[in-house]
DNA sequence: TCCTCAAAATGACACACTGTCATAATTGAT
DNA sequence: ATCAATTATGACAGTGTGTCATTTTGAGGA
């Protein structure tokens, strides 16, 4: 979490840091992104961003739960809208995320966010043992608590709570794993669409919510 | 690649060279791990290990092809003595699969396998334009086509060959999940069993399979 | 107005890692 | 023994990280 000291800062400055940060989040993955570079373009003494940050990651997961809690709550509006149906509010979620990162003023960002960021425990050298302490990471958790209560578990097949957080975390990695296939197929000869992605998405979802196999209609 | 000139040392060289890796990819993930750390492990000379690979990256993705085409070759025995039966084979590889990794001689390394790994297209730094070139991800490629040969789909509600690929590539995306987060678990105040994560895998086939909403006759 | 002190700012520094390159050693063929 | 090609080697330039001693700032009190 950014230290006490970056929150006092003026607004000028909070904004040049988040505008850096946008900036060089957007030209590369965490991993090639330098705090030497982030200074550089936030035009602040390199001192000055440890008094801020504990280091690059701390930023980037501020920085990236800032982005995520504005689409996070349209989940919650769709699960609202369609009642706790959550097949029926992930498709509308997913049709609206998908333009969201893909073409929002975030895009460049998250074609750089890898598929692990959202979840904990993979950074060793950066976050020791605390992992589960960075707001972002209390968050992603906090989320998927504050779902499992606004859902309508009468329609699923599901025995208890842990079936249904593992219910829901499928349906988030389906969510990552297409989109993330959406980007990597844009860097090879034949692109997807975002119609490709949406379709792809559907019947994924139609296969997890009603079975990959035919029926016995369906094979008689 | 490891360049020619790795192939044509001595097995004496080779294997302390394999010995370093399985060591130092044991003890931390990749990012973690430092050539220098790999050449002191080994006890050759800097320049040397540049003789030998292009890079980190590029042992590594060796390292973990060989061991992953040992493991691979399993999912095709399944799927012979399933006669393709896709969701069959997957149970069976699963349960072979998760001890293999969690308790096998390379247990250690796996726990240090990133999700990501397996996704060509990451490591923007070290692979340029050319993922696609290294072994290890033309052979992830393969097998997907070299799979989708041999399995049943009279029994599948797919439609065609690119909705199979989506359909396998889902069933090893929820793999590796389960496998991530028996890992995680490890990590926290409650770990999981082995007994857990095969529980857990199986409940997730079933739903894919048989779909997770109730059938009629279920809400009857 | 001047003084004091805690908070904030700063950049030089020690340390770590990467990939290269000029040079030296080795090998195999003649 | 000689030569050319291959391989070995470690010093080096370049880049990055996180810290810390020092300086600057600003708010409150005399």
């Amino acid at each position: 979490m950014p230290k006490a000291t970056y929150f006092n800062l003026n607004e000028e400055k909070k904004a040049r840091l988040m505008q850096a940060a946008q900036h060089e989040f957007s030209r590369a993955p965490l991993e090639d992104v330098s705090v030497s570079a982030i200074v550089k373009d936030a035009e602040i003494p390199r001192g000055s961003f440890y008094q801020y940050f504990e280091n690059k990651e701390d930023l980037y997961y501020y920085f990236l739960g800032n982005i995520v809690t504005d689409i996070e709550q349209h989940f919650f509006d769709m699960l609202k809208k369609t009642h706790g149906d959550l097949f029926a509010a992930m498709t509308l979620f997913f049709n609206f995320a998908v333009e969201e990162i893909t073409e929002g003023p975030n895009a460049d960002i998250f074609k750089n966010v890898g598929t692990n960021d959202f979840q904990h425990g993979q950074n060793s050298k950066h976050f020791g043992k605390n992992h589960h302490k960075h707001p972002f990471f209390k968050a992603v958790l906090a989320i998927e608590d504050k779902i499992a209560t606004s859902v309508d578990r009468t329609k699923l097949r599901i025995e208890n709570d842990e079936e249904l957080k593992n219910l829901q975390q499928l349906l988030f990695t389906v969510f990552a794993h297409t989109i993330g296939h959406y980007f990597r197929s844009q860097k090879e000869d034949s692109p997807e669409t975002i119609a490709n992605a949406k379709a792809e998405f559907a019947t994924t979802l139609d296969w997890i919510a009603n079975g990959a196999l035919k029926s016995k209609k369906e094979l008689g």
